[in-house]
DNA sequence: CCGTCCTACATTATAGCCTC
DNA sequence: GAGGCTATAATGTAGGACGG
């Protein structure tokens, strides 16, 4: 298997990329997941189907989708074919995978460059399943003509282990619906009473339970111990964005189509991730005290506001018009530092700063250790040596 | 002035349709 | 039948009117 990733990864990594991989320098923020649509002629895959539409005589082709494991069975790949049709076959490819679990068999970190994660995955696809990929077809994913559906933005915070269920209990009682909480070490934010939000949602988690008591077989590695270690030194928050929220989300960024691949090399993926983030007001589950002087800043009405928000009635409730309530929020916030939009019941609570916790300066890089190793893929263009063998076709 | 509500506009959520 | 697409509903934001 070894053998098998090295001579892949030896094909793979010789893009010419680089424009991407300068646009966003490793900020410890990186790509856990994507759903990609990419122009790709092939044989339909899986399950076959054909119907004749009753009223229009229309024939549709469709083919089921079929799920793979690449390497060792870890990283489940799911494929589908698209855009099919009986005399071209199908025109286009569904891809839906976690890129770092492919390329380095883990997603404790990984980096943002999407462009590359999408060319190397649609590389790495069709060979296995032995498509023959036309060359018009690769100058579009080396272009990064392909459409993409979701993606999953990952950082790891640095923070004590045992603080971790303290803040996630926190932030569990700062917010009264769209979550669900399954496990003490896991909640998940932006759930509408349908299932998920067709936007965004937000996944908190201790990335050293969820994967288990040991994942790897004892005794273990120097370098498995490394990623168990640094999985055990993170608070995880991964920000997931669905086709809504690309949408919505390009207009705020001047026009950028998030959905268009190549787009992203204009994309700051950090604060991409920041800004849908504090759209969570999660650092307000945890709030500051305030101080003597900020208090006598309120005026008595503001105090009165502010105090039934202590005793647990939302802002929202004490005012007939959300437009009021609104303004209420925001004098307070400017005052006080304290955010009484939010939902507060919680009496004790955790001892940290959750602005600085959850800033960019907290976010944990790749670890020097995995650097250079099979346990981290970097984007193409820190293996530009390998560029001789970019022409493969 | 101060506090509240109204209105217009922006953003986000929901639901039903369409495609494969 | 799952998931993306799109029209519509709900909610949030900001400027201004109005009565105290």
């Amino acid at each position: 298997m070894k053998q098998a990733k090295a001579t892949l990864g030896h094909l793979l990594l010789a893009q010419p990329l680089s424009a991407y991989a300068i646009c966003n320098p490793q900020s410890g923020v990186f790509i856990d997941r994507i759903r990609i649509t990419a122009p790709c002629l092939h044989r339909p895959l899986g399950n076959q189907a054909e119907w004749r539409d009753a009223d229009t005589g229309l024939v549709t082709h469709a083919a089921g989708g079929i799920q793979q494991a690449l390497e060792e069975g870890h990283a489940d790949v799911y494929v589908q074919s698209k855009q099919v049709s009986r005399e071209l076959g199908a025109r286009a490819i569904l891809i839906d995978c976690c890129p770092p679990k492919v390329l380095q068999g883990h997603n404790v970190f990984g980096h943002a460059v999407l462009q590359d994660y999408v060319y190397e995955i649609l590389d790495r696809v069709t060979r296995v399943l032995g498509i023959e990929v036309r060359p018009e077809d690769r100058a579009m994913w080396r272009a990064g003509n392909v459409h993409l559906t979701q993606i999953h933005l990952t950082a790891n915070f640095t923070c004590p282990r045992d603080l971790i269920v303290p803040i996630i209990d926190a932030v569990d009682l700062s917010n009264r619906s769209g979550k669900q909480r399954i496990l003490p070490t896991w909640m998940t934010l932006g759930l509408t009473p349908k299932g998920r939000s067709t936007y965004h949602c937000v996944t908190l988690y201790d990335k050293l339970a969820e994967m288990g008591p040991y994942p790897f077989p004892w005794p273990t590695t120097r370098y498995q111990r490394m990623l168990l270690a640094e999985a055990g030194k993170g608070f995880r928050v991964e920000i997931k964005l669905y086709s809504q929220g690309l949408k919505s989300l390009s207009k705020g960024l001047g026009g950028i189509d998030l959905e268009g691949v190549a787009n992203w090399a204009r994309v700051d993926v950090p604060a991409l991730f920041f800004h849908v983030f504090d759209k969570y007001e999660i650092v307000y589950a945890v709030q500051p005290v305030p101080t003597t002087a900020q208090i006598t800043l309120l005026k008595p009405k503001e105090l009165g506001v502010f105090a039934n928000w202590l005793l647990g009635r939302s802002v929202k409730d004490q005012f007939s018009n959300r437009g009021t309530a609104g303004r209420y929020v925001k004098v307070i916030l400017e005052k006080t530092g304290v955010n009484v939009g939010v939902d507060r019941r919680a009496e004790v609570q955790p001892s940290v700063d959750l602005r600085t916790l959850f800033s960019l300066a907290n976010v944990r890089p790749v670890p020097d250790l995995a650097v250079r190793t099979r346990y981290y893929s970097p984007p193409s263009v820190s293996s530009a040596t390998n560029a001789e063998v970019g022409a493969n076709e």
